[in-house]
Order: C-alpha cells, then sequence, then structure tokens
DNA sequence: CGGGTGTTTGAAAGGCATCAAAAAGCGTGG
DNA sequence: CCACGCTTTTTGATGCCTTTCAAACACCCG
C-alpha cells in the first residue's frame, strides 16, 4: 500500500484547513505522511456529524464513488501523498495483487462503520467514551505496556461529534473516568489508559479485534 | 445481478428460522427471491442491535469477509436463491464487467451505514422513526402517487432495535404521528404515508438519495 | 371464541442536553 | 520571562426527552 504513494507529491495543510469537501469531485486518494484529519458531513441544520478520524500511515477517500461524501479538514498541521483514481485505476488493471488489497480496506471501512452503529445505537455516554479511548489506544499500536498513554489531538467537541454527544458530556464523562482511577488527563490532548481492563468492560467488549494486552484469559465457565 | 442466481436452488425459512449466524465462515452470498429477513449482533449483555433488513429482490451476505459478521433471520417466510463465494469469484474472474457490479453493492452498504450513523447520532426519536418511514417507502419503490401505503413485516422491537429505541417510545411516536396526521395505522404491519414532505422534513432531508415524488421545488432563498 | 403474543398507553425515574459561568490552556506581545 | 486575552475545557443548575416499570388493549391463530 505504501509503495502506491512513493514518489508522489507531499501536499501540506494547516490546521483547520479543508483538504476536499463534501460533494467535491472524487478526483483522488490519499495518503496521510504526517497529522491527524476529521471526517465530517454537515447536516441541513447545522449540525456536524463527524464520521471518523485519519492518522499518519492511513488511506482516505477509497471508499467513494463519484464524489466525496464527507469533508475531510486538517486538525493538526497534515502532509498527505496524493494519487489521482485514474493512476489507481490503470494501476489495479496492471496488478492483480493490488484489487484484493483495496478490497480489504474497504472492508475495513464497513467494519468500522458497523462499529460505530452499535456504538451510536446501544451505548450510553460512559461506554461510548470508554470504547473512544480504547480503539484510540488499539489504533495507534500503543505499546502494550501499561498504562497507556494516548494523544488525541482533536477537541473535546469534535469527540463530541464523533459520539453523538455534548461537548459537556463528555468533559463530565471524562472527569467521572478520572476520579473513579480509570484514566489520568495530562494537558488537552494527552490521556493515560491507567486500568485497560475496566476500560474495555465499560466500552461494551464487543469488539471482534484482538485484545491490546492479552496477558491472561478470563475463567468464565466454572471448571 | 439477477442472472448470478439464476438456476440456483432456492432455499425455503420458516419466519423466526436463521439463515446463518455471526460468526459462521461466509461461505455463500444469497438472493432473496421473496419475504424479508433482519441483520443483527446480540451483545455480550445481551442488547441485539439491528444492523439492517433485507427484502425482496436485495442482495445478502457480499460485505462479509471470512465469516458473517451478523445473523441473518427470517422476519416472514423467506425464499432465496444461494451462490457459494468460490463459484462467485470464479466468475468474477472471467466476466471483468462483473467486478464493478459488485464493487458497487458494497459502496451502496457503506452509503446505508453512513446514513445510519447519522441518524442514530444526531437525530432524536420522532426523526429516526420518520426517517425509518420515509427510506421504507423510498425502498419499497413506491407508486409515487400520494399518499404511500407502506408494509413493515417486522415487530415494533425489531424497529426500536434497529433505531436504538425503545419499543414504547416507537410506540408512543408512531401514535404521535398518527394523532399529528402525518401517517395513518391500519393494523401492525401496514403504514400510510399521508404527509410525505412533513416526513421528510421530520427526517432532517439529509439524504443524497433522489426524492420521492419531486413534485415542486421549494423557494428556499427570496427572489 | 379464547389464549397468547405483540402493541399501546400511563406514571415515575434517569440520563443527557441546555444554559450559564468559572477555570485552565495557550499563543502573543510587552 | 511574565502578563494579558482569547479560546477551550470544566463544572454547576435546571429541564426535557427517553427509558423503565406496569398494566390495559388489540390482533392473530387455533
Amino acid at each position: 500500500m505504501e509503495q502506491l504513494f512513493v514518489g508522489q507529491p507531499a501536499d501540506k495543510f494547516a490546521a483547520g484547513e479543508g483538504v476536499f469537501w463534501e460533494g467535491d469531485t472524487a478526483s483522488d486518494i490519499f495518503q496521510i505522511v504526517e497529522g491527524c484529519l476529521r471526517l465530517y458531513r454537515i447536516l441541513p441544520d447545522g449540525r456536524r456529524a463527524i464520521m471518523g478520524f485519519r492518522f499518519s500511515g492511513e488511506t482516505l477517500g477509497l471508499s467513494c464513488e463519484d464524489t466525496y461524501c464527507y469533508t475531510a479538514e486538517a486538525v493538526t498541521p497534515v502532509r498527505l501523498r496524493r494519487l489521482s483514481r485514474a493512476r489507481l485505476r490503470a494501476m489495479s488493471d496492471e496488478v492483480r495483487q493490488l484489487q484484493s488489497l483495496l478490497l480489504e480496506k474497504v472492508f475495513e471501512e464497513i467494519r468500522d462503520a458497523r462499529q460505530h452503529i452499535i456504538v451510536l445505537g446501544q451505548l450510553g455516554a460512559e461506554e461510548r467514551t470508554a470504547h473512544f479511548l480504547v480503539s484510540a489506544a488499539r489504533r495507534t499500536g500503543a505499546d502494550r505496556r501499561r498504562p497507556v498513554t494516548i494523544e488525541l489531538p482533536m477537541t473535546r467537541q469534535d469527540i463530541a461529534d464523533y459520539l453523538g454527544l455534548t461537548i459537556e458530556t463528555v468533559c463530565r464523562v471524562l472527569s467521572k473516568l478520572k476520579r473513579d482511577g480509570l484514566i489520568a488527563l495530562e494537558g488537552r490532548h494527552r490521556i493515560v489508559l491507567l486500568r485497560m481492563t475496566d476500560l474495555q468492560h465499560l466500552a461494551g467488549e464487543f469488539d471482534d479485534a484482538e485484545p491490546l494486552a492479552p496477558t491472561w484469559t478470563p475463567a468464565k465457565w466454572p471448571h
């Protein structure tokens, strides 16, 4: 996947700058070299629904058809490589192997979307937030030493719009998790996950991903 | 798409019967000849999250990788045709055109999932329910005469589990919509959408699908 | 016609949103 | 390097919407 983008020029975007907008012709796909993006749609009444975040090394713009279905905006300063869809199509016609690689990326997005559906449809505020933290930790490929420290460059408002909550509720939940000793807050954008197993439990554990730190197997059945 | 399944034997399932289960090896894809299915996952604590419904003519099991990611269960008596993924792969290797057809189906599922995310994350109970009704109407390819009558074979509990609400809330919202004259209830499984434009308005109108009955264009901007 | 399941309605409780204000970060300029 | 002012975050008080618990009702099938 990396190899697709080698030699492509690296564009730069300042924090808050848009990379593309919902409805634009989807001419390119992107790979993030460095930084963090938020992907969102604005509803007619002005509400903002954040569909996801993308970090260094991740791909962007694959699961669209003719137009981008959300706006992509830099959370931090971002550097990314661009590849035209025409070029991509040409390459995938040549290299058979590429087809299944791309399809896998698309399936990954479906998995994430379905996960998101369950989080929004079934979980309460505390559970949603815990799930967000745990999956952020998993995503950064966090070193498996506990406690795990994660960097969250986005604002609380971003998190709220992603989780379908208000900013106040997100703050309150984080404060409560801190009071309960599950996490520690270090400034605005760094959170230490002190008791990962408790967080995973809160999150519902409906994940099909492999556990972050499989140190012991809980004995669920007597004998 | 239809042609893929011609000649395949048609399996029958009684109402309530399972077609496949979450975690099963995803050996086949299906096309529904007749009937309605619900697709769901059960969370560790027993909650049921309905990911969607499938009706006559629709396809099933495409957007999975090695195992099915949800359980499929007959809501009504169902007849469906089955096609092994091995066979499908072989066919798509031969017929180049098939590739993009299948990819389109996958993209359709992503679109639906993202829609669902917005509904669950941003809309209130009344808005969610209105959206469900409107999109059900659109799906049945309803005749564009108003009022539109839709058949909803699933139970209220199914609808609740799909919309992330309780059965009581779904009932109350339907009753309110009825009181307000937006819909009429004919028995348990038939609903008449009396004032479609009002319902669409309630639903948020964030849909990118074409309008159901474009009879007039609302003048949004003065002059 | 009667039983059972599914649906509807009511009353009370709980959780999240809203409104408001204080506190904490953070960049800027003195 | 510190002080200032702005933005972001946090905390508090109140209200609304949805859930929960409970009971009546309707529909469907035998």
